[in-house]
DNA sequence: TACGATGGATAGGCATAGCCTATGGAGCTC
DNA sequence: GAGCTCCATAGGCTATGCCTATCCATCGTA
């Protein structure tokens, strides 16, 4: 039973001749006969009365006239479907994020992209960088943004900004009114960082390496606006990315002018994995922005 | 895009892999790498991430599959149905039969075909001839029952009985005590005879002509138990065919021995129409019976 | 790091199947 | 009965789906 019979018996059916329906078909009259009697053969019973003169469903036709329009019609159901759907920008879209950039970085890019594309949904994911790589390994986001560089051959990353890093000091630390410092300069300050697994403490400390230091850590955080309280309130210092300072807090922030005491946020995707337009529209919206 | 294109796609999507596909729907791997490619292309779309190891649906794959499924499922439901159907008793039986036979013969026939195939419905429609001729053309009935011969050869006819012919007396009729007669013997009686239409008043007319008798028709009516109320009130008498005799009226039925005065019931159906099981049932049914 | 195993893509040959034209035969019309 | 219509049959061509052999990338393992 093949679909182009299907399309051949219901031409007959409507047109009510072989002859007709060949036209219709765009084939030749003996092509269309040849599959009417194959498929005849298949199902084993006749499906048309060739009755001299005219044509004329069996009862057995008559029954199967609805199935066989019902096949044709979820065929172009399914095809209609899909290419509604490759062209438009809409679905669903997962973007996975890491906490030291999610709160700073994505909201205003959200909002526009919703605003752009209403038929777009996106849901947002926030964890720690070597999750959203497994997630998007195992698909269950479509993009990461995260720091770079990260290892794996199987991303394909983009760079989107790269920012400074500054120290945080309490207000009235000696350090505080300088423009600009060098990491060497807190070697005797007590430091307070993020906690293990977040990636922004593996840059802060590989700068501190690079700069010779080692941080005597006093205080940890899953995030930053709690270091930045505590360095407020005068414990000790921190490093934090631009993006992160907040001007209402009690602290001061110092560019570090250290060669390399950047952070670089860029987005990745999983090398291979077919995108819909939704997806393009997404981190296209986020390079431009 | 092709049923087997479908079918490899579900395998595909069902297996998570073209080769474990391939083997499941029995056919090499390449084959099938080859007809998930051209559907891919048809559809402008990819289906399926390939991503080195692993085979894994897209977003636009994950639509596709149900409704590739419902195309399939659409499919075997309707060679389903109609294997189901072509081999089983079951369906609507529509029965022409002429007003003259209808009533003393069908009714036994039609109930003990209904007990013996309780699936199939019978419909019965009550026309004369010509009526029944046309729409055995048309297939509004499947089989009609009715005097032969019959003119046209587009119909298979099958006899089925020849009855004898009755004159039909008043009980006090000078004849009514005889074993039979001869048409000639009522040649100055006035006649009661069903109304043109009918094909019985056709045979009973033929029957007095090749006995050289021109009736005097003084009553006409379109059912035999009309004509024999008339005849027990001794308005005159009237040919009947063997299964039209009711015992329980004021008429005598003397047989009428002329040659040819009989009358064959038969069956015709519409040459070259093809016949549900159902159909055939019915007619051996009434062969046997 | 190198190697074999796994899995999909590619290349080339083959056979089937669907299509074509030409023709036959039955039924209807004039 | 001649011509027309319409479906079936016959025979040849080509496209296409299938095959085997091979390639290439990835992954696990020694």
């Amino acid at each position: 039973m093949e679909l182009h019979q299907l399309r051949y018996f219901c031409a007959v059916a409507e047109t009510g001749s072989f002859s007709r329906a060949a036209e219709h078909s765009h084939v030749s009259q003996p092509s269309l006969s040849q599959q009417i009697m194959k498929l005849e053969d298949e199902l084993g019973a006749r499906l048309f009365d060739r009755l001299g003169r005219s044509v004329r469903l069996t009862d057995l036709g008559k029954t199967f006239l609805p199935r066989a329009r019902a096949v044709l019609r979820e065929l172009e159901a399914a095809r209609g479907d899909v290419v509604e759907r490759k062209d438009s920008i809409s679905g669903l879209i997962t973007v996975g994020v890491i906490p030291t950039v999610a709160p700073y970085f994505l909201p205003s890019r959200l909002t526009s992209f919703s605003r752009k594309f209403p038929q777009a949904e996106i849901t947002v994911v926030e964890e720690i960088t070597p999750v959203l790589l497994e997630r998007l390994r195992a698909s269950t986001i479509d993009v990461a943004i995260l720091a770079l560089p990260i290892r794996g051959h199987e991303f394909e990353t983009t760079p989107l900004l790269t920012e400074r890093l500054f120290a945080a000091l309490p207000k009235n630390h000696k350090l505080a009114k300088r423009r600009s410092l060098s990491l060497k300069d807190l070697r005797s300050e007590p430091f307070l960082l993020l906690r293990d697994g977040h990636c922004f403490r593996d840059t802060a400390v590989a700068a501190c390496d690079r700069a010779r230091l080692h941080p005597q850590v006093i205080f940890e955080s899953g995030q930053f606006s709690s270091l930045l309280s505590m360095v407020g309130a005068g414990m000790g210092v921190s490093i934090v990315p631009e993006m992160a300072i907040e001007k209402k807090s009690h602290c001061r922030y110092v560019h570090i002018s250290d060669e390399q005491a950047t952070r670089t946020i860029g987005m990745a995707v999983l090398r291979g994995r077919s995108l819909t337009r939704a997806h393009h529209a997404f981190l296209a919206h986020l390079r431009a922005t």
